[in-house]
DNA sequence: ACGAAAATGATAATCATTCGCAAAGATAAA
DNA sequence: TTTATCTTTGCGAATGATTATCATTTTCGT
């Protein structure tokens, strides 16, 4: 696998505006989470940037997520049973399904459900940094 | 620490009513998830039950809080930053306030979030079985 | 009290993640 | 572009949390 000139690009503006230093295992990791549909884990991760940097190593992988989530380019998720798993920050915030059953991760967004936790905390003396809402299901069917 | 006669009793019906076997290192360690005020961790909780019955390891620890979250007594937490954190079951469900600067974690419901909850799951083809909420905040002031 | 089945402590093993270090690489200034 | 400095990297060891192994002990229905 090879990522082109013009993919290279947006992954290096990327790392440039989140005030990284630009090494060729950054960009193959952010392209990989870019272009991720899923939630992967670290290992996961490691296995597909391999295959656009063979050079990267595992401990590279933690450490260039580490700095993407310091400069909340990267969330990092830590659904019930395993390990931790990532995803590329959007420009809308979102949060999860998990279905029991498969493991699968979906995004929805709740405009009402945001509003309220804003004033709940507020209610309770505290201003709301971020949150984290999980809903476990299974399909209906 | 020693533990009297009522609460013993106590614990060892909520015990049966689990359809688990009666042990002292459970006996000791439902007593102190009972008691807690906070969420503690494995490590802690080994060292509160120790104080109660010292013939507690920590893998009996691991192990009863497996059996106690199969029989649905215990919930498991995994807050940002650290371990996981243990509580007893409450007959309301609760979501948690966590505080960024002290980790103190705080717990309260809203009717209104529950029910929208709901919804999305349906509407999404899902039969919501759990979720876990947990608003990330500073105190104001 | 008896015996099958389950639970226990001690310790080894596993898994995810981080650390230490010498070498390689990135950036800014000349 | 060369240099000097500071950062990042790969490797492998170390760590921390959790789980598995196994011989021994305990529970509980009979």
């Amino acid at each position: 696998m090879k990522l082109n000139q013009k993919d290279e690009l947006l992954i290096v503006s990327s790392l440039r505006d989140a005030g990284v230093r630009v090494t060729k295992q950054r960009v193959a990791l952010l392209y990989i989470l870019d272009n991720a549909k899923d939630h992967p884990d670290a290992i996961e991760l490691y296995k597909r940037a391999s295959e656009v940097e063979p050079t990267i190593s595992l401990a590279t992988v933690y450490r260039t997520l580490s700095v993407l989530i310091e400069a909340k380019v990267v969330h990092r998720h830590s659904f019930e049973g395993g390990g931790a798993r990532f995803e590329k920050a959007k420009r809308l915030h979102h949060d999860h399904i998990v279905d029991l059953n498969t493991g699968e991760v979906i995004e929805f967004n709740s405009e009402t459900i945001e509003k309220i936790q804003f004033e709940i905390a507020a209610e309770m003396g505290y201003e709301l940094i971020h949150h984290k809402l999980e809903l476990y299901c299974r399909k209906i069917n």
